[in-house]
DNA sequence: CATGAATGAGGGTTCATTCAT
DNA sequence: GATGAATGAACCCTCATTCAT
């Protein structure tokens, strides 16, 4: 593996660990095995490590999300599943992202700018979604506003279910996603026409988080 | 106004605005004017002054639920949407420390007792809310596990609807707190019996946000 | 008891518990109960507590040093092995000055007057306790120049045997004290007469210690 | 010189003129020209100086110990002059190590297990010493208990001979330790055979010392 | 590409000491 | 005699960052 890729992923590792703050760049350098200097000549400095850790980031949520899109039909309800155990397995990757987003955007404007767009955009596919599963029959119909209040809902499981759950003390594991697909169910099942979802077997889920 | 007291506020209101890792010790005691002995004369360490706005945190929410349950029937709908506008005001006003939770409990194992203990009281008054409301007849039957979800759905929404907003780079204001107040609404609504809920009229978070 | 004494006595328990350094003189006012304030109302300075430590101690000796002169014959074997017993005595109470002698020497100039003085008057009553014993025939005649280094020896071994117990790990009990007045012997005896000096029953010793 | 050694060679000049807690680190780094953070680059803590400091005291202390048996018979009356001569001036270049020995040892358990061994190699090597005097005759005969205190009695003169000039407010020169030889012969002689010890020329001391 | 010694500002914290009450 | 809040210099140590090699 490449240097630049090698500090990438340790970052992220000790970052997930004990955080952005606790975490020094001496602390990667030594950890991969490389001098600081090294470090420095790969990166500009210790936010432009975080930086690049986003754009992988979003390249990978955009990759595991097509393959979603080329085997779910859009706005059907397995892709709706396979898209929150997939923004599960995301979160909870980039873990040290979403738990320190407020403090690592207030200090770098730059990574403001660039996760509110990627942000909006989830938005706008969830939207999409919702259109896409009104337009065919699978959810029922509804105002903008309503739709938009639906795609808040929706997005606030999806996003924040794992910070839920360390909040809480709990473990993340097979059972626990499990039940943050429950909830989401929660929220969406009154929304649909018919269809009665059907329970999650969590298999896609267990081999994903180890 | 006591030094221990202003360095707590002036704590809160710093930490708010710049995250607990960017405002030093010394930092606080010169926005106060005194010096950093005399901090330490107050509090024995940093930690211990967010144990003690900890502390400050839940005698405050507790007053506000108390003010709630004293006024509005427990399981009705009014007590619902004011006590969620209390959380919003409450998160707002210690927005730091949900922001910066998992960081926060994670290096200090006494706070992390503390909050999950309050956490898990929350979670209990919500499960009795919503047995309340269907013994009365508010909200429809369900069975252990859908009240789970249902609890758990409430209790997200609750908690994270301001990180919500700051992730999405809104502002916090009256509209942006009715929007999370429809989200609410989006989740509840569909088990409730007959009652339509009305549409929240912000007026009492208006004059809190200021 | 005065507060001045508790003072003077607390600090000595602490400062032998933890050395001078590490106990600062918020310490001792708190483990005595008195304010910081108080404690600087009846002492200068901690520099100022110390000189009075050394005042006590030095009473103390004298004391301790008159009943043995007023007990026993003056350069009989008797007087030499009460007086070494009630020097480990002494230098166990107040273990923390010998222990720092030089550091606190070095930072006070009035304390090291204090002690010189009364280490060469110790001297000087050991040398004449010599004379005395070469009086009356119980130690042999020596030239000045063996004289001196004779009492040079007993009284090294006097004031360290404590040290050396410490910095060999020893504990400092009714046995390792006994050993210390062997070592003591083993310089005494070849100097004496003839009479053979009788084994230390140390019991002089055991209550002394505890 | 490598800046490593600079530190430790400053800090033992530092240590001995003022003591190890006058001198903080800012203070060494000062003295030598480099950034405190350089220091810290070195060594891990002030601690971690004090035991490089002890570890080449160590190796010192065996060079020289390596070059006087080289040179002389063990056991034999040379052997123990010379030995005692190098131990004092070994004493006195680390004369803030035997000074605050107790503090030091017990601010720092692993230092405390490092000074024990040498510690016990010592008084080992001193009771070998006198079974080989008592082999080749120049030793009289003595049970175990006698040269148990015997060894005691030379080790602690060889020990504490600096520490009592220090505290006897004597200066350490030529002079001094030359009694501090005649102190060791005082105590000596009376078990060696029949050779008489030679005053001591201090030849050896007088080169050593500036 | 890589090393690693070096920088220096700043962090949390302690403590002898003061002083108004 | 006594209180206790307050001071401020100093301490140990960290860390993002640089730069000669």
């Amino acid at each position: 593996m490449k240097t630049r890729d090698k500090i990438i992923n340790t970052a992220i590792q000790l970052f997930n660990e004990q955080g952005t703050k606790a975490v020094s760049t001496n602390h990667i350098a030594t950890a991969i095995g490389i001098s600081p200097g090294n470090l420095y000549y790969h990166f500009r400095n210790k936010e432009d490590i975080i930086r690049a850790i986003f754009v992988q980031m979003d390249e990978y949520g955009l990759e595991k999300y097509q393959i979603i899109l080329n085997k779910y039909q859009p706005g059907s309800i397995e892709a709706m599943e396979q898209t929150f155990i997939m923004i599960q397995e995301y979160n909870w990757r980039y873990r040290f992202f979403k738990r320190e987003l407020t403090a690592l955007i207030m200090n770098d404007p730059l990574l403001k700018e660039c996760f509110h767009s990627t942000n909006n955009q989830m938005l706008d596919m969830i939207r999409y979604t919702i259109d896409c599963g009104i337009a065919n029959g699978s959810i029922k119909a509804m105002n903008d506003i309503e739709k938009g209040s639906f795609a808040d809902a929706i997005w606030l499981v999806a996003l924040f279910w794992l910070n839920y759950l360390e909040v809480g003390g709990e473990e993340v594991n097979e059972y626990t996603l499990r039940r943050g697909n429950d909830v989401l169910r929660t929220v969406l099942q009154p929304y649909l026409t018919g269809e009665i979802l059907k329970n999650s077997t969590g298999t896609a889920v267990l081999h994903v988080f180890n």
